[in-house]
DNA sequence: ACGGTATCGAGAATTATTATTGACTTGATA
DNA sequence: TATCAAGTCAATAATAATTCTCGATACCGT
């Protein structure tokens, strides 16, 4: 995502209303590392926000996916993680303990991927995700 | 998949039974080149097969994959897409049409991944996935 | 304050996939 | 042939993540 002001003022600009959900969603998203399903990003702010409920934790992500301050990643069968981090970026799952790391790419680290046109289709995202054991499942 | 002789003589070896029904899953499954759904496989045998069941198509699919002789794709949010093809290649979905094209790098298309470790990961496998707009749609 | 619109939360609905169940098939054995 | 065990079938129920429905409420400009 973007910074706070960033993200509320393109909110704001699409015609969106600020309300206290909504900004409890931007603020734990905010900044965060992790890559958290919609039930924990629920569970978590229900605590703060008793009344809360599931749909508005939903309906937030998508607004958010539709605007791009959010990707939603499918890494697993039954469930989607969100990803606040929208800077160019891959992923590794671990198929023992089902963490998820992120992978920024250096130089060097052999990860290349082609822009523009690939067989005349035209690419406007890739996504990579590399499967295997962690560094500290090993 | 193998060819139709190497798989049954895989599942033979597994000790699975080679049904009628198993079978017809992989006689429709070899040398398919597009990546159909359950329902996409249960719809085009049930007509030659009117007993087969929605489950003997997910068993037989599961244990395909559990083998190694299919591959489940998450290319979009409500569905998977098997893939017979287990040759190392990539996919390309349009945002239009929402066809999935095979991406078979060659030489100058630059897609080129790590292999080993990254970061002190062990990657023993890597999806990508190219969304946009295809060669028809654009 | 008023009227129109957007959003809320609660719960129902949707739907792809998985689990359960009881009948049936097969093959080995006696 | 009779019996038995294991595997598999199809029908159907269950599961669960996500979306939809809807009446109530908050917000906004006038
Ligand atoms: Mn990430
Ligand atoms: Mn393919
Ligand atoms: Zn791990
Ligand atoms: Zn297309």
């Amino acid at each position: 995502m973007h910074s706070f002001e960033t993200t509320i003022g393109r909110l704001r600009s699409e015609g969106f209303k600020l309300t206290p959900q909504r900004l409890s969603v931007i603020r734990y998203l905010i900044g965060n590392k992790t890559h958290p399903t919609a039930a924990v990003i629920y569970g978590d702010l229900k605590k703060k926000y008793p009344s809360l409920s599931f749909s508005t934790v939903y309906n937030t992500l998508n607004m958010l996916e539709k605007i791009s301050e959010v990707q939603s990643l499918h890494l697993f069968d039954d469930f989607l993680n969100y990803d606040p981090d929208i800077s160019s970026h891959y992923h590794f799952v671990c198929r023992s303990c089902d963490s998820i790391i992120d992978i920024f790419p250096r130089e060097g680290e052999n990860v290349s991927l082609p822009e523009g046109d690939i067989s005349g289709n035209r690419i406007e995202s890739a996504q990579v995700v590399f499967k295997g054991m962690c560094k500290s499942c090993l």
